[in-house]
DNA sequence: AACAATCAACGACCAAGGTAGTACTATATG
DNA sequence: CATATAGTACTACCTTGGTCGTTGATTGTT
């Protein structure tokens, strides 16, 4: 099995960090997640040596601190966590998943017409298949 | 807060049973669960008491054994769950997931096509607010 | 050189999800 | 009535995510 990339809230959290900034000290990142949650340094240390073992994130060293970058793309984690969610919510049927975000979850009529937007340009892609790769 | 029914792998499968029977003893559940997952009955039964001790299931007793039901709905679960990925992975916005659904996560033609409907027919009764309820 | 500040390393805990064996009890069976 | 069966109760573990404190080393400052 390839990867599935399961990130906890805090892991995410932290990964979202280094995403943005491609890289980053412990410190850094402390200080990114300081304002949000008040978490010790350590703790911020800590998850990332865990998540490295993972493989999630990797290392290198600069003098004495470590930078961190992610290993594996953002996208690739959303598509992870979204289709285990579609899988054990909806059986896999990814249709269902947007049935219930357009009845069960709010949704507003801007909202609606950006959704309308976007299926009309993703068929447009589709219908398009020159411009694909 | 009211509720956050956050639940585990295990205790979604458990919770789908219960959903389509309305209610089912532990050797039923047991039972419904064996092809897909192997587990013991004193799993599910262990499983099953945590669940009513988190409040989303209750028994009633009928001779010997003990007769689960839900007590919550699927749709309150489903939003409860896709709710916290939306705000974790898509910082709260519901086009983005969709737009990750259409770009990211694979999509065929057809079921473009079904979402399209969908998006249709949703637009349709938000513009009739008569026919609600 | 002595001391303070900065880091990573390690170990400790806790909660929740998951998994199951053993004990105990009540019922059905020969 | 003795016993096998069915079912719950209880206890015990393991893993993962999350949260830190303490320690020890390194570097920067008087």
């Amino acid at each position: 099995m390839p990867d599935s990339h399961h990130l906890g809230d805090l892991q995410l959290a932290i990964m979202r960090v280094l995403w943005q900034h491609s890289e980053a000290t412990v410190a850094q990142v402390h200080q990114a997640l300081l304002p949000t949650r008040g978490l010790a340094l350590t703790t911020i240390a800590t998850m990332l040596s865990k998540m490295e073992k993972k493989g999630v994130v990797s290392h290198r060293q600069k003098g004495r601190q470590f930078i961190y970058q992610p290993t594996v793309q953002e996208e690739a984690v959303h598509q992870t966590m979204v289709g285990d969610l579609i899988n054990r919510l909806f059986g896999g049927d990814t249709t269902a998943l947007v049935n219930h975000l357009l009845t069960d979850q709010e949704i507003e009529q801007s909202e609606l017409s950006q959704i309308k937007a976007l299926v009309a340009e993703r068929e447009r892609q589709l219908k398009e298949p020159r411009h694909v790769e």
